[in-house]
DNA sequence: ATAGGGGTTCCAGTCACAGGAAGGTCAAGA
DNA sequence: TCTTGACCTTCCTGTGACTGGAACCCCTAT
């Protein structure tokens, strides 16, 4: 049983993200008599497991139902690797998108002499002519 | 001079978003009597910059800022070039990090046989147990 | 007169926290 | 004993860039 600044550096996690972790209900550590918060090696494992999945992008949403399936030892890993497959595409997908950036602005950026006169291809870029 | 549905086909941009736009002060239509707003086709040419520029991720305060030296015919195109040069090194640190994110998961999730077994790699991974 | 399709403002919600104020608690040292 | 400082608590606000919705006004056509 250990304080919060414990779990912090056990975890890495901002005691303030662990108090709003608890707040929506994604730990519930015990209390002391003076009101302080009171982790078990359990809570810490599961904070731990939630700084892991949300290192990896899991929205907080994903993170409440891979907690579940993590605790339920009846799980289909078909359960678990469907919400990884999902969030997988999604990611695939916001990296195809800010390539597609990237080489647009990256155009753009060679082409500018970026020197003291106002003539400048990416502000033409931007006003849609070509 | 046109309403703001007008401005919407024209740029593609909601409603809603161009009334924040206004908000925030990135445009500042005129206004018919009757309260309507009315835009000037310069107006329409700002907002439709201003879509260009946040497709390519630039954020509002940098669009801000782009607006300006668009504006300002006595511009160095440097100051533009540094603004994007600076997007674009997050842009690449972003893509950076989802790959990064994308190999791990995408390790995990062909690790997992996801069947109907409990025995999931992915959970493991997760709780850091290697 | 009414119906519909515009337009307006303003307030709340999103996501995942972060910052900060105001105050209670505890152990150690003067 | 008093104080200092580190720790803990709750509660409220702010972030970015909008989105949804309520309540209401305006204009045209039937």
């Amino acid at each position: 049983m250990m304080n919060i600044s414990e779990v912090e550096t056990r975890t890495g996690l901002p005691a303030k993200t662990i108090r709003y972790y608890e707040d929506i209900g994604l730990v519930t550590p015990a209390r002391r008599t003076n009101g302080y918060r009171d982790f078990s090696d359990k809570d810490a494992h599961k904070l731990a497991f939630l700084a892991r999945a949300r290192a990896l992008g899991f929205s907080i949403e994903d993170c409440r139902n891979l907690l579940a399936l993590w605790e339920d030892q009846t799980r289909a890993s078909s359960d678990v690797r469907e919400i990884a497959k999902h969030h997988l595409v999604e990611i695939e997908a916001k990296i195809q998108g800010l390539m597609a950036m990237r080489d647009t602005l990256s155009d753009l950026v060679h082409q500018c002499a970026g020197d003291s006169r106002p003539d400048c291809p990416i502000l033409k870029g931007l006003e849609g002519s070509q």
